[in-house]
RNA sequence: CGGGGCGUAGCUCAGCUUGGUAGAGCGCCUGUUUUGGGAACAGGAGGUCGCAGGUUCGAAUCCUGUCGCCCCGACCA
């Protein structure tokens, strides 16, 4: 039959690239939309997911001495009115609560009464409400550094959403910092970027470039702002992570002060960074292939998924205990800061359909045991990097011996498999034709993927960059943190000190 | 906020031009045969046709209004 040629997600990624990531999100049974407009429900393996997320950053944040703490989810209007910047940033994007209370109207509808004397705003970023808590926790030299997190949703009226990428709400953690001097909110500012680039690269085996934001592209309100850029298959740029020195403009506009020990008053240096569930996007657009999601084992739901085969066995309830034995047994060995995860699907389906749902929901390694692996005290073995067509019997002592280097290998292979990626499509650019020859689409292609990371020299010049946006929907995004020759300006001809990267971006 | 499009079963949609008992595929339930690569057959459940008016003997279909959603732009983690 033509099944051979089948993939479980179509369109495939060269077909349809947009519809692809739907698709996977969809069939991974990660999320779905809701009935309300912009925002998604987050299903259980999606859940999990996150929630694997959460605990590896958790222990991140807390192993670099920060304490969580959770601040309301309305903010006063007169709140986000303090930060002139932080104002224009967000007030197009606000989800604004009036009344508090609902009241009968015709025909069994509710209308809203009670209004509030001052508006509260569901929060799209928290500086503004963890300021004014600051502003009174901090009254001296000895009470900085203050290191504060908090896990929460946050509300962002988006025009245009796409599931994990870009939703009105979503979930995300931000920290928020403040410091007696320059130097040391620069430093965390940096430190924290070096602890996302870890989780991205060593948990989510996503490779990435650490940069600082052009002027543009900056949080409305920082001084500087930090990125960890990505590249995913349809070699579009993501950022998944951002970390911002706010100097001293929200201590000057929400009076977080402290006495030096010089005892004059002095002006806290203060920081915030954030990642969110847009990891999750991440993740997906940079493993996934035409069968569906693809985990990296250190932050997968499941390692393993051990799919009883007792269809045709003599006796049915012995392969059912043998895979119960296995799943103990795997169950006992340390994975990570936890144990091997490991699912038993018992459901009374065909076997095929049950194969290409787990495939699709990207658990590392899939093994199918009946009655002729019992009998060799051995597995069937698929691992989700290679084609679903190569399995393999493993000697079940083997197996349970070499799974943890077997995941391992896999992590390690995924995070490879990007780089390589990533790098094929990254170029050193040194004329605007050639740059202009780069982003250009090729003809006939209904979704064209082409493009990646042009790193060319750039004066720094701003309508320069909104030009090159507006022509090309390319924009900086990063410029590197890490040394570079100096050079001339691609556009401009003027001195430039280093290659920047430009893509086209989420 | 501009410019298009669409609302009919859980999902994807047909039916509407030319009014006459509500349809298909997938999914779901039951049974049988199957079961180590995406099952077959038989039976079954499931819809105030977005909502409100109007025209008509009769409206998913025609008219008016209204609400919602999607796509393309401008904006964004």
């Amino acid at each position: 039959m033509a099944k051979q040629a089948k993939t479980a997600i179509s369109p495939t990624r060269d077909e349809n690239y947009p519809e692809w990531y739907q698709q996977v999100v969809r069939k991974a049974d990660l999320a779905e939309t809701s009935p309300v407009r912009g925002c998604m429900v987050i299903k259980p393996w999606g859940c999990a997911l996150w929630e694997n997320f959460q605990r590896v950053l958790d222990g991140m944040f807390k192993a670099t001495g920060h304490k969580n703490a959770y601040f309301p989810l309305f903010i006063p209007k007169r709140f986000l009115e303090k930060e002139a910047e932080h104002v224009d940033g967000f007030a197009k994007e606000c989800a604004v609560v009036t009344h508090h209370r609902l009241e009968a109207g015709p025909d069994g509808t509710l209308v809203p009464a009670g209004e509030l004397e001052e508006p509260l705003i569901v929060r799209p970023t928290s500086e503004t409400i963890i300021g004014d808590a600051f502003s009174r926790w901090i009254e001296s030299y000895r009470d900085l550094p203050l290191l504060i997190n908090q896990w929460a949703n946050v509300v962002r009226w988006e025009m245009r959403t796409r599931l994990f990428l870009r939703t009105s709400e979503f979930l995300w953690q931000e920290g928020h910092t403040a410091h007696a001097t320059s130097e040391e909110a620069m430093h965390e500012t940096e430190r924290m970027l070096d602890v996302y680039a870890d989780f991205a690269e060593n948990w989510m085996a996503m490779p990435v470039l650490t940069g600082e934001k052009t002027a543009g592209e900056r949080f409305p309100g920082a001084v500087r702002t930090l990125c960890i850029e990505s590249m995913m298959q349809d070699r579009k740029a993501l950022q998944a992570g951002t970390t911002h020195f706010l100097g001293q403009n929200f201590a000057k506009a929400q009076d977080i002060t402290y006495q030096s020990e010089q005892g004059r008053l002095e002006h806290c240096w203060t920081t915030s960074w954030g990642v969110s569930t847009r990891l999750v996007g991440a993740m997906v657009m940079t493993h996934g292939d035409d069968d569906g999601l693809c985990l990296p084992p250190r932050l997968a739901p499941a390692h393993v998924v051990i799919l009883p085969m007792t269809g045709r066995a003599d006796d049915p309830e012995a392969v059912r205990n043998y895979c119960h034995k296995l799943a103990d047994d795997l169950r006992g060995i340390p994975y990570y800061g936890r144990r091997i995860e490991v699912e038993i699907d018992d459901r009374d389906i065909r076997g095929g359909e049950k194969n290409w749902q787990w495939v699709r929901r990207g658990v590392p390694i899939r093994l199918e045991v009946g009655q002729r692996d019992m009998a060799a005290d051995s597995v069937f073995m698929a691992r989700r990097d290679k084609s679903p067509k190569e399995k393999e019997s493993v000697e079940r002592t083997a197996f349970i011996s070499r799974v943890h280097d077997l995941l391992e290998e896999i992590q390690q292979g995924l995070f490879d498999r990007a780089v390589a990626f990533r790098d094929a499509h990254s170029v050193e650019i040194d004329s605007e034709d050639a740059f202009r020859e780069f982003f250009a689409a090729p003809q006939g292609e209904p979704t064209p993927v082409h493009g990646g990371f042009a790193w060319s020299h750039f004066c720094g010049d701003e309508d320069v960059e909104q030009r090159i946006n507006d022509e090309l929907g390319v924009t900086v995004r990063c410029i590197p943190l890490a040394d570079g020759e100096a050079g001339t300006c691609i556009f401009t001809g003027k001195p430039s000190d280093k290659r920047v990267v430009w893509a086209k971006a989420y």
